[in-house]
DNA sequence: GTCTATAGGCGGATAGAC
DNA sequence: GTCTATCCGCCTATAGAC
């Protein structure tokens, strides 16, 4: 019953070396820039040993960008699927989110510039996670949202443009941030960071505003 | 004084259709994933002829990029700075912006990862731009935002803050339409493109809704 | 399971003929 | 200016010793 042999658990722990190895190295250089080499050394393996594990550098990435974008859609997008206030739900939504990946901007580029050269293998990978989890939580949060508008509470909106509009705010100035801080010639600022992380009041209230009745 | 001699003419017609064919395939694939053969292969020409015209792969690759940004800013940003109303400004960009790059998502994609990549030689390459062209026509559009608060017209917001949100609405949309759109079950939508043209109306409402007083 | 050694291909760049 | 031929390094993957 006890399979804890200390064998099975030297190679959990090489494997395990080699996929946290591969995950740093492929969101600094994404899958194109980034050699097994780097990844063998980044481990402190021998680089025979990538594929003795995980077959390919390609079944690699796949692993790695699964991983990540599962962890995206718990950390963050699962939020739009508790049952709380909708207007709390979005505030929540806004400041994790920004929090969550404002100290980690190159693994949210790394996922958003990887799935954009989606082709019919990526879907397939993440089949499962969109018919079973990712698909039906954002359902419930359309329904929420088409719900209060029946209600009277907010003003009628069209649900997916609401998520866009909340999505767009959040993410883009954080994946660009880069580029986009050096158009900030209006104010001298001292930390992106605590600019951004500011800036997620002035998103709530932009969203907020197109949906409260006396706004 | 006529120097279109037909030898020079020639050359220009190589040397252009290498860098025409080097944006295509830089464009497709990033600056990793593209190779100097497919470049050579898209323009008809022979392979040495790249270093011939152009020393090197990342010599060629930062003039199409440098391209591409300046282009990139003429088509779109630069009417940030034309004399016109703020609330018809907003509109052209956010309308001009979304016909321009919606069917052409993936030149908006590599700009924007590849100078996420910035270092001391892409920042140097752009500095002429950002310092004489760039940056002073964004603070006319700040300027013009502050005036605006002074007249009593608007809200007062960040004038950074609003080229931000307009910024992250338009785009992100784009660029990553083709992770975006597998989230949208909520209609059933026969042509990403005409949502997001029609979608250009709720943008500029959103904006709008924060800067007008009787919203 | 982990290593060394190496196969085999493709990358960018260049020399030299025409 | 344009081509062929080639150098040389780096890449991924694998065979085989331990």
């Amino acid at each position: 019953m006890d399979d804890s042999g200390s064998s099975s658990l030297d190679n959990l722990q090489t494997e395990e070396k080699i996929f946290l190895a591969a995950r740093k190295v492929f969101i600094q250089k994404g899958f194109e820039g980034a050699s097994t080499a780097d990844i063998a050394k980044e481990a402190g393996v021998n680089k025979a040993l990538l594929n003795y594990y995980y077959r390919s550098k390609e079944n690699l990435f796949l692993k790695v960008l699964h991983k990540c974008v599962v962890e995206l859609w718990e950390k963050s997008f699962s939020i739009l699927a508790q049952p709380i206030d909708l207007f709390e739900k979005i505030k929540l939504f806004v400041n994790q989110t920004t929090e969550t990946y404002l100290s980690d901007y190159q693994t949210l580029n790394f996922i958003l510039y990887e799935t954009s050269k989606w082709d019919n293998k990526m879907i397939d990978m993440f089949k499962d996670e969109l018919e079973n989890k990712f698909l039906p939580e954002l359902d419930l949060f359309y329904k929420q949202v088409e719900e209060e508008i029946q209600k009277g509470t907010i003003k009628p909106v069209d649900p997916f443009s609401l998520l866009l509009d909340i999505i767009s705010l959040v993410l883009l100035p954080i994946t660009h941030g880069q580029i986009i801080i050096r158009l900030n010639t209006y104010q001298n600022i001292t930390d992106h960071y605590t600019f951004l992380r500011n800036r997620t009041n002035n998103i709530i209230n932009t969203i907020l505003c197109q949906l409260k009745q006396d706004c």
